[in-house]
DNA sequence: TTGACAATACGAAGACCTTCGTATATCGTC
DNA sequence: GACGATATACGAAGGTCTTCGTATTGTCAA
């Protein structure tokens, strides 16, 4: 199965509507997009024919609104961006990329408690 | 001051070289990346004359070979990186974005350690 | 069965990205 | 001053991204 290629902005715009509502037809996550950024509507029935071709989302004909669904769940698209912004810019270094993602924004006080929860569990495994 | 354009794939690959060499000539950039893929010439300085008119790097030109720096330092534009990506696609979740960086590469003991560091002084802050 | 509506299919335009070939300018040296 | 080597400037081709208008198809109801 060949790799699906990094989302384009506009294709993960429409990924993050179908990851939040599930299968949707184009007429559902174009009223989505369209909240924020008005656009034709066959603006976003063309971005999902293809997307479908990409492989980036699958598409179930059996009624005559199409339904369509991300390939892969929003954790591995997310992972498959981090590490390609890793190798990109960060020549790699896991912590450097953290420590620019804290400064870039104020985290909250509970965001912090998860990654140190999550350091514990990963030293743990370590071991 | 117009905000920077967010660098393409191939703009990226010249501001790391330009970011570990300091200062360089077209001449300098084209052979280091040529080491990794085959390319024309022309290419790069082509590449460096358009990232000169976005303002992504300035130029000396006060040689026959002119020299290009970047305009930003490698910090902010990682900064500005991970913050875009953190708004495409993680909801600006800073806590899911480190989540998936550390899931997407086997980090070293050394990087846990200095994550850690890293959120004892942020946790310092805040108080 | 036809008319109105709602959906998909298709093509094309315009912007940007990337690459390269060719033309032109500049420098040092014989 | 002419030649070779080394620079930059420029234009254009080919690909992708994004958007949209128009054509076509399908559905339901009067």
């Amino acid at each position: 199965m060949a790799d699906l290629p990094r989302p384009t902005d506009a294709e993960l715009s429409i990924l993050r509507v179908l990851w939040r509502r599930g299968p949707s037809t184009v007429k559902e996550v174009h009223d989505e997009l369209a909240r924020r950024a008005p656009a034709a509507y066959t603006t976003t029935l063309k971005q999902l024919q293809i997307m479908t071709e990409k492989g980036l989302v699958t598409r179930d004909e059996s009624q005559r609104a199409h339904l369509y669904v991300t390939r892969l769940p929003e954790e591995q698209t997310q992972t498959q961006l981090v590490g390609d912004l890793l190798d990109r810019a960060f020549e790699g270094s896991a912590s450097r990329l953290v420590l620019r993602a804290l400064s870039s924004r104020p985290a909250k006080p509970e965001e912090l408690a998860e990654i140190r929860e999550l350091l514990d569990r990963l030293e743990g495994e370590t071991k």
